[in-house]
DNA sequence: GGCGATATACTCAAAACTGAGTATTCAAAC
DNA sequence: GTTTGAATACTCAGTTTTGAGTATATCGCC
């Protein structure tokens, strides 16, 4: 199912009969800066869509080419697509964000090597903002809103590293030898 | 497979063993506000775990109560669980944002509608801040980054939100007629 | 005219994930 | 004493997702 995925596939087809092979292409060019579908889940969604009457797919026989189907979208299609585009609007689902796990853990490490570690990421998300901004330069006016949001998002990242690695610098063993106690977070037993 | 559910899984067998449903009471009652794991995967998980040598199962028969397992992590779990743990704290992946799908096709509602749905995404979301940060008042100190992360990507949506309001607010047709050609995305086709 | 590289267009078996269901114990209400 | 509801502890069949593989056509170059 996923509701991002098949509006994502139901707005594209919406805009322009395709076969599954452009439509790959559109996704992996175009839109992989903020959607990650793989070519396999593209057809296994489309075949989905066209099983439960969303889409239709037509079988092309165009000279000697190999063979292939060509999507359209249905009325029935059509709205699911609006349906899906005003959830999609007026809902908000705050992601999963995988950082959170490491960070819970993060205070078992010791100190110098987390901050070693916090760097690198810094780093990396320095890259990537580069890697965005550069987008936002030659993008149509339809995708800064989205590139928009994606460094939005970058900030708030990056503000928060620095807060983690300001905090853990001053948490690091001085000369002195005072230091925070780690603690392992302790698990509610109800027993 | 998924690093961030093993890293998660491995951390909490780590600081103290359990069986199956003491875990998933723990991550469902403790870290729902960052965490959606389901039980079946949890136990999938910990199969899985089990079968590549992670942790290991005893099975447990106390008295007359229904036999349960009880897992702890073996010597290869923690070096998986500190490998997995440096990977995540360095390495920056962008999480995949559902929104962003919706924002792409925005643009095709009629602009009062799409002012009304933004505004109700906008109440959506300061609903939750509220929720996460009641919870940043009664909780330990190893949990208040991960509250300061959610923290900071609410703010950032929510400034996102704003920004897109005010634009689109700005895109209404007013009294005199004039308003915005509405366009639909073209699709680079390459025949 | 043949050879490798690239583009086209998927298929499929295996892995990961989920929702709904199963089964037992215990405590409290009726 | 028995029904009802919550807590304990998973299981399993079905769905979704993926990586690796398959197969043909076309293009350029030697």
């Amino acid at each position: 199912m996923s509701m991002d995925r098949q509006l994502l596939l139901l707005g594209l087809l919406r805009a322009q009969e395709m076969h599954g092979y452009q439509l790959n292409e559109f996704i992996d060019q175009q839109m992989n800066f903020c959607v990650d579908l793989k070519r396999s889940t593209a057809y296994y969604l489309l075949d989905k869509l066209c099983r439960d009457g969303y889409v239709e797919e037509e079988v092309e026989r165009e000279g000697n080419r190999p063979e292939r189907k060509v999507y359209h979208i249905t009325p029935t299609g059509e709205t699911l697509f609006q349906d899906l585009l005003r959830q999609n609007l007026s809902v908000y689902a705050p992601p999963f964000y995988p950082e959170d796990i490491g960070i819970i853990f993060e205070h078992q490490l010791p100190p110098a090597e987390s901050l070693a570690l916090l760097h690198t990421r810094r780093e990396a998300i320095l890259r990537h903002r580069e890697r965005v901004s550069v987008l936002y330069q030659h993008l149509p006016p339809s995708h800064t809103a989205v590139i928009d949001h994606h460094i939005l998002h970058l900030e708030a990242e990056l503000t928060w590293v620095d807060r983690l690695i300001a905090d853990r610098s001053a948490r690091l063993p001085t000369a002195d030898g005072a230091s925070a106690a780690p603690a392992i977070p302790c698990v509610a037993d109800s027993e």
